[in-house]
DNA sequence: CTATCCGCAACTAGACTGGTTACAGTTACA
DNA sequence: TGTAACTGTAACCAGTCTAGTTGCGGATAG
């Protein structure tokens, strides 16, 4: 199983999409993820290393995209917080070298793994943090969760709360 | 991560077919993956519930494929030795009710790892075990490996020396 | 009856994950 | 200049998973 991490990246960086230039602090996140700050900051900490928000410390902090969201891959957030280019394990010690089979398995299994892993990255690929934050607007519009009061887009822009 | 008992699993079925009829024993598996029997025979049984391999215990005894390598995809192979049918993990403890990101993001990442685990699986599913051991006879007759002095023929048949 | 197999339970060490506390460094602002 | 609000990071913990290992009961052929 692929850690959590990652949904956790898409859910920091669909917050601060949301949020626009607002800067967000890593507590305000955590709430909404309901995990630590340090969590948070955490994986905060691959995203800024990917170049993909800025934080900034001190009064009135926090972290803002660095980039458009439609220029943010969920590819890019799981190669940013998932470490490791190889998405299957091979053998754990080296196979026999005197055994045919022992001697060529990984050879031929290591190309087929890859094709694998590579065609799920590419439908990582053809999703952006837009993508995801435009699927969560028409859910919110549809669904008229909490009180529906206000207009579905107030409800867009300012429904935040901790 | 996935864990390495997929690519053991293959290594074991490929075994298997390489040796056609014959019933090969765990402990000679084992050798040729370099690891101890019983974690040869765990991966069988999960080969075996799935019923791609036959077991007979006493003399003589061992595994057999049950059905044609060419009627084994890795996808089978993948299915039987990994448990649980999600490849993301969601996050680890439910996100915030009182956030619109909070309450929507697991409805909308969940299709999205859904599709990109399928993508994966795709691949897994166009590769039979008969397709292995064809890439592996090829590699024994280019490779020369150990003494060449029998046919390359002899030695896909015979060569799985201890 | 015995040697040779498998099946399974139990225990271990090591790695990884997510959560938590603690503390140093940076910044805005009174 | 001091203080409050932030981040960054190290350290530690509990829980889980993985792979390896031992041990033993049960099946089977000869």
């Amino acid at each position: 199983m692929i850690s959590s991490r990652v949904a956790v990246a898409v859910h920091v960086l669909a917050f601060m999409a949301w949020k626009r230039r607002d800067p967000v602090t890593s507590e305000r996140i955590a709430a909404s993820v309901n995990t630590n700050p340090v969590v948070v900051r955490r994986i905060m900490g691959a995203l800024r290393n990917a170049g993909m928000v800025s934080v900034q410390p001190g009064v009135g902090g926090g972290a803002t995209l660095a980039r458009g969201p439609e220029d943010i891959t969920l590819l890019d957030v799981y190669r940013a917080v998932e470490d490791g280019d190889e998405l299957f394990s091979l053998h754990p010690s080296e196979p026999s070298r005197s055994c045919d089979v022992g001697v060529h398995i990984r050879d031929v299994l290591r190309p087929i793994f890859c094709r694998a892993h590579r065609a799920m990255e590419s439908v990582l690929a053809e999703v952006t943090i837009a993508d995801v934050g435009q699927q969560m607007m028409g859910r919110v519009q549809a669904g008229g969760c909490c009180d529906a009061a206000e207009s579905a887009e107030a409800l867009v822009r300012e429904r935040m709360g901790a």
